[in-house]
DNA sequence: ACCTCCGTTGACCGATCCGGTCAATGGCAT
DNA sequence: ATGCCATTGACCGGATCGGTCAACGGAGGT
């Protein structure tokens, strides 16, 4: 890729590739027109081809961006070095919050690029995916000791449920288009306390 | 449309309608490829247009069958005319597992379609969407009288968070590709089963 | 005033693919 | 042998694809 992308000014680097995710998270790598991508950035498809020199240049770019971008905010947001369940939960969400503020369509582009299936791209993608989460998922320590919890509780039910509750809950934010901050913040402070509540040994 | 479509053997509609729905769930609506669909349905383009006459019919009859799909399985496992709230969430779960076996992409695409753009189709997918599930939300009845659960519990909340539960979980199945059936009905088995444990009032 | 530099673009390329059509094929019943 | 009809490969004109390129225009130096 040309390099004179990132002597863009931030925000034009950041329309860019919130295009690119759009595009490629709401249609099938080889039904995503680079046209597309340049109208919804707000410039000229030759520019777009300047910066990047082809389409599977632009697809691989933005897949190890987001992975990138993802471990970025989690790190920054202290997600890896918490033990407790619950406020890896909670700082976790305000990671992904924080991320789905400026890259609004990097989740599902995510996803998607994972099942891809086009041969011109897929097999990149899977050794990538391999290379960067591999590391990631080792990094995570939480401490599960049953004694911290209501008697008898199943513990990994209990967090695959907080899982999809996220994940429920952010995809139907997303699907809406253009997302209220505030109101998923306010939900998930209920949501948390509602955890805490249910699922915490009372003192 | 053509009349004879309905002659078809059973199987064969299904498999045509089933490609329209992954074709058109994974992509927006003008760049999903008729021959695509037809390819996915193994058949040929010809022959799809000799059903649907043209891109815009079908995609409005999948619209339709979607919403009378669901509630049609939905009103066959008598999700309607329960008032106990586990009740009518396993048999909901039930029915949209039914359906998702028989119909795999329908539900992204029932979502897509809600949120689809496009000026030659979203006018009517918003009028018919009105049409339909005004009426659904009328015909539930659920009793959420508090003395059945945990006394101080939250019972909006508590019914959003097994909503996104099942969101994000069958959101995440149906994003594999093809879906382990007897897994998810495992899984959410189990989650019924602990979600009786953690809300319902104990004896 | 002139020149150079360069970010940016509209116009363009050939190839492909689009939605949609149609004559022809081939299996089946009569 | 004939008629019927589901099904198809080949085809249509036009749109769109990924990608290129000459040229425009504003900023900065002289």
């Amino acid at each position: 890729m040309n390099q004179k992308f990132f002597s863009l000014p931030a925000e034009k680097q950041q329309a860019i590739l919130n295009a690119g995710y759009r595009v490629f998270s709401q249609n099938a790598y080889k039904n995503s027109p680079m046209s597309e991508i340049a109208m919804a950035a707000g410039i000229s498809k030759a520019l777009l081809f300047h910066y990047f020199h082809n389409k599977k240049e632009l697809y691989l770019y933005l897949w190890e961006k987001s992975a990138e971008t993802t471990i970025e905010y989690m790190t920054r947001f202290g997600c890896y070095d918490r033990t407790d369940l619950f406020d890896a939960m909670e700082l976790g969400t305000i990671a992904k919050l924080e991320i789905m503020r400026l890259y609004p369509d990097m989740s599902n582009f995510t996803v998607k690029a994972f099942y891809e299936k086009d041969p011109e791209v897929c097999l990149e993608i899977q050794e990538s995916y391999h290379r960067h989460f591999n590391l990631k998922v080792d990094r995570v320590r939480l401490s599960l000791e049953p004694d911290q919890f209501i008697p008898g509780l199943d513990i990994p039910m209990m967090y695959k449920e907080m899982y999809w509750v996220a994940e429920g809950y952010l995809w139907e934010m997303l699907q809406a288009g253009d997302l209220d901050i505030d109101r998923v913040e306010k939900d998930f402070r209920k949501l948390m306390a509602f955890w805490k509540n249910i699922y915490k040994r009372k003192e």
